[in-house]
DNA sequence: TCAGAATGATACGGCTCCGAAACGACCATT
DNA sequence: AATGGTCGTTTCGGAGCCGTATCATTCTGA
């Protein structure tokens, strides 16, 4: 299934999902945590904290320092990788699928109205 | 005509997207930026602060320091209503127009593709 | 005309984030 | 065991944003 969205459909369901966010109670992700959490997400593990620097082009201090903020709010782990001791395996919770689950319904009901 | 976006679907598009955010050259806009930027090209003027921090659920100062940050961008203008000279009217620029072209593309491109 | 309301901007203290550089822990090779 | 490379984290100064409270300007209505 093929599904394309004109200019104004775009514009109008990016907004309406923005709305969504700033005017729920949470305090809202960045775009490079939103994109970083989707990534965990949506992607097969492993997730190291280079993987997804280099997935990001951005470096390995911006995703440390998110992944601490989003570990705050129990949207990601962290844990050592015992085969290499120097990584950092990126895990899911609980708390973090049922966010995007959430997300994903906020898109998915807005979608149909525009 | 009526799209309806399923739980991957949403939250693929919504990283792509984010990804093409993070990944070009231009700031990252906040979640609020993007919010307010996109109510004042998709809704009919006028726009003033009240009207906007009304619609978001925010504080005025919140629309005003974003209308600082995004007027340096050139994204939005601010004038002084002469018909009431407490308010003041935000405005559309080229240059913010052509940012939300491209921005809409991206979604439409993206979309395509899922 | 003048007190009060309305509007947007600013001051303040606090928090987060940034990029670049340096760091400690760990591994691989010899 | 020593060396060089890899990995994630931390540090540093600087910048941006937050919420609350307050401000100056402008309007309104008794």
């Amino acid at each position: 299934m093929t599904i394309a969205l004109n200019t104004a459909q775009s514009l109008t369901l990016w907004h309406d999902v923005a709305l969504s966010m700033v005017k729920d109670d949470e305090p809202d992700l960045s775009v490079r945590q939103m994109c970083i959490l989707l990534t965990i997400y949506l992607e097969a593990p492993p997730h190291t904290v280079r993987d997804l620097a280099k997935k990001l082009g951005v470096s390995k201090p911006v995703i440390t320092r998110a992944l601490d903020s989003m570990g705050k709010l129990e949207l990601v782990t962290r844990r050592r990788d015992e085969k290499d001791r120097r990584n950092v395996l990126i895990q899911r919770t609980v708390k973090g699928a049922l966010y995007l689950e959430r997300l994903a319904d906020t898109i998915g009901n807005l979608s149909r109205n525009i």
